[in-house]
DNA sequence: CCGCATCCTTTAAGATACTG
DNA sequence: CAGTATCTTAAAGGATGCGG
């Protein structure tokens, strides 16, 4: 239980209680489906696209390569394009995107932790 | 930088990177769109229909009643029917869904400190 | 009147094929 | 290899209705 947050912390810094604000629009990025996945994955170091198209189980390149796109708009995902033949893109994070990386990754831990407890009580 | 979790890990707890461990769906409802703000807003204390619906701007009726049911299904929130006229739904999370609750909001908390410099970023 | 359910439209996701 | 373009399919969203 806690308190609702003070007006001058609704002004300075985002609500993504607020339908206007940015803040709700990089949080749909960051939960996102495929983006929570890339994150976990991008944690253990740079990945190279298809090598994230194989730890990522089920993502589509159409997905995969939009996915990486916000991200790298909203400057969590840096992306490095060798030219050579043939291509070769290495996708890191950001220090911004480590931190965002290290919250999605310790909510998946927990789902992970609690799946068990959360599919038994569904009878 | 993390490494790879073991096989026994994997088994153990459920996989969100394997498409086909329930702890995806599970994953993909706590990280939906209106179910993390949804969460937040519970934070606070139990909250009836009405309530939620305007303190998660621009939520429809029957997104918050669907994304409700999917959280009382995997046993984040509990119902609670008061047969009177008006009707009266109360909804609150369960120790569980405290627990899940805690983790989105921590991630927003996070996303709002830094929507900041994430706009500034893009240019 | 509130809390949904149902219908219908719009948008996002997924499969497939193809190019630099 | 690393994508993009195109088409099909599923999900999200909005308007309306109805039972309690």
């Amino acid at each position: 239980m806690t308190q609702p947050p003070s007006l001058s912390d609704r002004l300075r810094r985002g609500d993504v209680l607020a339908a206007a604000c940015p803040s709700r629009e990089v949080l749909r990025h960051v939960t996102g489906r495929w983006a929570v996945l890339i994150l976990i994955v991008l944690e253990e170091g740079t990945q190279r696209f298809s090598a994230l198209r194989r730890r990522v189980d089920g993502v589509s390149e159409r997905m995969l390569a939009q996915t990486l796109k916000h991200l790298e708009h909203d400057g969590l995902v840096a992306r490095v394009s060798h030219a050579v033949v043939p291509p070769h893109v290495d996708y890191t994070l950001t220090p911004l995107g480590e931190e965002a990386a290290a919250h999605v990754r310790r909510l998946a831990d927990w789902v992970e932790a609690n799946v068990p407890q959360i599919v038994a009580a569904r009878g």
